[in-house]
Formats: C-alpha cells, sequence, structure tokens
DNA sequence: TATAAATAGGATAAAATTATCCGAAATAAA
DNA sequence: TTTATTTCGGATAATTTTATCCTATTTATA
C-alpha cells in the first residue's frame, strides 16, 4: 500500500515522538536501529519530514531529531505520507487514466473512490500521539 | 494502490470480456491499442492470465485471447490482482513490520485492517461482467 | 505445403525505487 | 580552538518494476 519510504517514515517518526514526550532527542543512528531499517536512507526521509516541517533536526553533537511536544496530537499520518510519496495515494486514477473523473470515469472509478476515501479518512484521523501511546503502553510494536 | 502490471491486466480483461460477448476473439495489439499498454509488456501479463485459466489464447493466425462467455460474471476483480500481483495487497503488514497480528500488532494494525478489508470485500464483489458491460452503455472508459 | 499471422518465452534494456558512500557543515564539549 | 559527533546533500550503486526485442512455435488459409 505504501512506499518503503513512506514505512520508514511514519514508524521513525513515532519513535521520535515518543521520545520527544520524554524531553529526549534522538539520533538517525537511533532511530534507525530502533526501526530496523536503513541508516542512509531513512536519513533521506528524514530530510523530507523536516523539510515538510513535520520534525526538527538539530545538527552537531548531542544534534538529532525531535518534534515540538505540543505538536505530537497534531501531525497527521496524512501528512507525512503527503510529505513522502505525495498524494499519489489520494489522487489518480485506480487504473492510470490521465482523465478520470465523473464524466470520463474509468471503470472501477466508483469502488475506488470509496476505498480511498476510507483511506484518506483513516490517514486524516490518525496523529502521531495515538500511534507513540500504543507503543509506549506497549500494545503496538515498531520492529521485527 | 496497484502495480502498472495489474492496471494493465485489469483493463485488457474488461476488454476481452467485452468482446467475447460478441464472440469476438482479440489479439494482443487491438487490445494494447484499446487500452492504451505497452504492447510487449502487456503481452507478459496476458500470459500471467492464461496461466491462471483466468482468459484463454488461441495461437495461430486468426488467434488471440477471450474468455468463455459463461464465466465473465463469475471472474472477479479479487483474481485478476491475485494472478498478477499475488496477495500482497490483502497480507503483509502496512509499515512492513515481519510479524504484525494481534498478538505484535505494528502501529496501524486495526487502522489498516479495515481499510484492508473494505479493499478485499471490493475487488471478490467486482466482477468483470459489470466493469464490461458499463463500459458497452459507454458509462465508463478504457483509456485517455 | 508454403505463407502469414499470432501467441510464448527467453534475453535484455530502461526507469523508478531503495540503499549506500563520502565529504561538507554545524555544534557541543573538552 | 580543537575534537568528536551529528545532520545535510550530492554522487553512486543495487534492486525491482516496467518495457522492449527477437526467435520459436502454432495455426488458419491460400
Amino acid at each position: 500500500m505504501f512506499s518503503k519510504a513512506c514505512e520508514y517514515g511514519i514508524k521513525a517518526s513515532i519513535y521520535i515522538a515518543l521520545n520527544s514526550y520524554d524531553g529526549k532527542r534522538v539520533s538517525l543512528k537511533e532511530i534507525a536501529k530502533e526501526i530496523d531499517s536503513p541508516e542512509a536512507f531513512t536519513a533521506k526521509i528524514l530530510q523530507d519530514l523536516v523539510r515538510s516541517k513535520l520534525i526538527n533536526s538539530v545538527k552537531g553533537a548531542y544534534g538529532g531529531f525531535e518534534i515540538e511536544k505540543e505538536n505530537i496530537s497534531e501531525i497527521q499520518l496524512s501528512q507525512i505520507v503527503t510529505a513522502i510519496d505525495g498524494d499519489s495515494i489520494y489522487q489518480g486514477c485506480g487504473l492510470g487514466l490521465h482523465v478520470c473523473d465523473e464524466n470520463h470515469p474509468c471503470p472501477v472509478h466508483d469502488q475506488f473512490k470509496l476505498i480511498r476515501n476510507e483511506l484518506k479518512i483513516m490517514l486524516e484521523n490518525t496523529n502521531l500521539e495515538q500511534l507513540a501511546l500504543d507503543i509506549k503502553s506497549g500494545v503496538s510494536f515498531l520492529k521485527i
């Protein structure tokens, strides 16, 4: 459903959020280890998230990544996905037609619209706080 | 959402179904033209569908692809997708965890399960006949 | 039987995605 | 001020997906 880049981006964001609650800044190295992702590739993705201002980075010794506490509950999955994969998940025809709308729909237009909309609602209504709290309480996991 | 291969496969199947109703066998060349897909790549995908016995092929002059009329309403989108992309759409963790189940869920496990299930139901309840009839009546389109 | 038209399938190429490497820049602390 | 640490960013490599090419095989028809 999502690209690898997006999977890593979501997991990294959750891990950063989790630590930001404790005022802890985390390094790329630690993130990659904890979410079991390739370090250099994860760095690229984190750069995207920084550029989109979803997370903050601090260079130099004792630097790393963090998210302002008050923002954690405001960051939706949709924002992370869009920052990394763009809005290809939302828009675009399910069968790849250049034009696909109500006036000129592809054969699965209506069916896809429903699913897409569900996905959109889900991504727009799931925030980092919810996900981080489940990790903290041991209800869900970031690796294996 | 789907791979290009899958998009071409679905559109090709619809076009073949459409013609099979009229007892017309269609060639790869014609299919690729009508669904606006690369010919050689489409050939590979049709081979998959033939191997999965979803469509029939006839070699030689006046050969081509066809679907037995009585099967058209029995072929679900899910079968086409599975034949081409495998069941990666259904199974597998949304965040790429190796293990992701009720006992060891990823952070978005519950949210994804819902969407996945909707998608599954949609694919299992949409058959080629429905899609072909909409093309025939001019309600939906296979290209542009 | 010869020919032309098709699919089948192996080999290869192009493009996109995923992943790695390395030097530059920034920064905290010794 | 020097050093160690860390992100940034450009270049490159590996892998996967998408796409093409070419030959073999099959088959209807002249």
